[in-house]
DNA sequence: AATGAATGAGATTTCATTCAT
DNA sequence: GATGAATGAAATCTCATTCAT
């Protein structure tokens, strides 16, 4: 608790050379993580594994969560990339269809790397609220903000802000928890399309809420 | 990744003095964790709140972990208690009511004590699914799914275990991305309202899905 | 280093209760000392063996070293006992075949448990001089002295106390480092034989040493 | 007895600085080994008279065992140089004053720092032969058998082996017990006749030993 | 006296991190 | 910049020993 910014990439590499030795060194953290789990992954290790004296690994990481805080950045850079694609303006004609087909993507996307992505997650809540990923969060936050003004129609008014914070909670940390508790469910249609369901039936008009048992 | 269960607790306190000297030392765990964080609180730093010997804390815990792992345990025991209250079998004749109740008690227990929430929820997934609480949430789906059963009816057949799972990971997930994110929120009408939204509009009849933005 | 006198017994046990106790502890530690060695025999192994709370023990032995102390006393008072018994006053015709004799019964009593008698042994120099032990060496230091000052004669005078003090530490030594190094070597007639003429040689009268390798 | 071999140092150092720390260590170890004895002797007192972190003294000695026994490892090696300096191949003309020098030189050794010494050998049973003390020995016990194999003739054969065996241990052990327990005989002309006197009585021929007391 | 929970000093371990070369 | 020895704070462990019941 003594240090600030912990997480923070020390510096930007200029040279080619240097650019090279973070990318290995990334690549050997992420292998060290799923072979060894956060606390088994040693600093030292990661270094060994890069080929790298343990001094220059903290030249371009000032800590061990800075190691992390960047693979979690990255890792959500390229989540972001995904939706970004998905939602990028276009004409919607069929929202439902849209919702799921961005669901689709989702899932495959968290499907890959299942073993990194449990570490890397499991780490997140420590780590905090980095800088950049918040960016990213709220980039899409946005995004699926705009998305939705564009295409529903409340009968009530409601805190869209609000709605989408949680579909976005929501739908992540289903999906996180499958990958951790259940990663068998991941890439299922079955699984897809359930969660599909929790988006659309959530967006349906609010009229209908009063009654959900009845025909 | 040499010690064997590092979150289990070492051994059982059978006198009553014993069982004064855990309790104490809990309580001071969750105070020290409070007031300095995961990473700040030392088991010294216990042990000496605890007015307890270092060497006693270790007969009970057999590591820091340990003792997050029992207090969360504890926490996951009391989230159970209060939702199988509210889910012992009875008459439900207003499902919407019901759910709605159900997470009204849920955000309410969830936002006592937030601080000491967020320590233990950060620690949850690198403890990793203890025991004890898988059995409490396999107990938490299985009152769910059987409310469910007995109160709904689809047009089309539904993986009911697999609604539930997705109901329970969405649901917790999302009230306690909002204990870490947004603290704030936990507590008003509305965030009650919109999870509320969230389940209801997934549980409804499956044939308003196809057209969730038509009148 | 702070407590006093840390190898005395507590107290003499008056009850027969209490001597049977104390005679069951040692037991105990006598046992666990040999199949766990010193380190490995913590009070609470001895006590548990014993079948006695931790609290008894420490009733009648104010600590670990004084239950090695005890054990080390008998050993030595039983191989006093032993000593005593050979050098009693009686006439001596032949003194190069009562000096074969002592040495024959001496090594006979240090084959008897060699694992005790080893941790016993590697102990003796740290828990140092016991009053009880000094006593008992003294006892056989003069016994000794007493037997060769009326059996020999030396062309040149010699310090009678020094030549005592030499053979007891060079015989006892030779045999404990036999015990310890080579316990195959105990008990075999050679072994006997050669210590016997260690002795001897030495006890010769001192003209003779000044050619020790001329016919 | 979890861990095995506490008495082996852990690893080598490669950096001039890391042997430099090794002495630094070492040094502060027999400085404070002698001031506050075996008990009082802590590794943290080891590394803070040393100048040294706890982690650095750990690096290169796994235990505090390990310590005491470079430092006997050390010492005997320091005896052996000396006892083979003395053995070293050259004509002997007079065995009797060859051993009586070489017992002269070895007493003169073990009288050197003899506080460091007492405790040293105090705790040599517990630390157990070491591999390299026993190399030593066995170098030493060649040396020997060889200088007699060449110098003595009995008119019995005797097992040289066990001789020499003998020989070692009883002047080996009379040296120790006599530092330990007769420090101030030490170093007198008369203590050093007497060990030789032991010596050479018991390498005189054979036939003298069955009359050692007529004339 | 008996019991065993509690004590607490010290040994040991472990790394993330720093720093001299 | 690169290297790896050194640092040092905590965690962890281990018992001999004490003490309240």
């Amino acid at each position: 608790m003594s240090k600030r910014n912990r997480s923070a990439p020390r510096k930007r590499p200029r040279q080619e050379r240097a650019k090279a030795t973070v990318e290995t060194i990334l690549e050997a953290a992420a292998h060290v993580l799923v072979s060894s789990g956060y606390e088994g992954a040693t600093t030292k290790a990661v270094a060994e594994r890069a080929g790298v004296s343990i001094g220059s690994l903290y030249q371009y990481f000032p800590s061990k969560e800075a190691l992390v805080a960047m693979l979690l950045e990255r890792f959500h850079q390229r989540a972001l990339q995904v939706l970004s694609d998905k939602l990028a303006p276009h004409p919607i004609t069929d929202l439902e269809q849209e919702v799921r087909e961005l669901v689709r993507v989702l899932v495959e996307f968290y499907a890959e790397n299942p073993r990194l992505q449990r570490v890397l997650l499991e780490q997140a809540p420590r780590i905090g609220p980095l800088q950049a990923v918040q960016q990213i969060e709220a980039r899409v936050e946005s995004l699926v903000q705009i998305v939705l003004a564009q295409n529903l129609e409340f009968e009530h008014p409601r805190n869209l802000g609000l709605v989408v914070f949680i579909i976005i909670r929501a739908l992540r940390s289903a999906v996180w928890a499958t990958v951790v508790e259940r990663p068998e469910l991941m890439g299922t249609p079955e699984f897809v399309e359930e969660l599909s369901a929790l988006i659309l039936g959530y967006l349906r008009p609010q009229g209908d809420r009063r009654r959900p048992s009845t025909p």
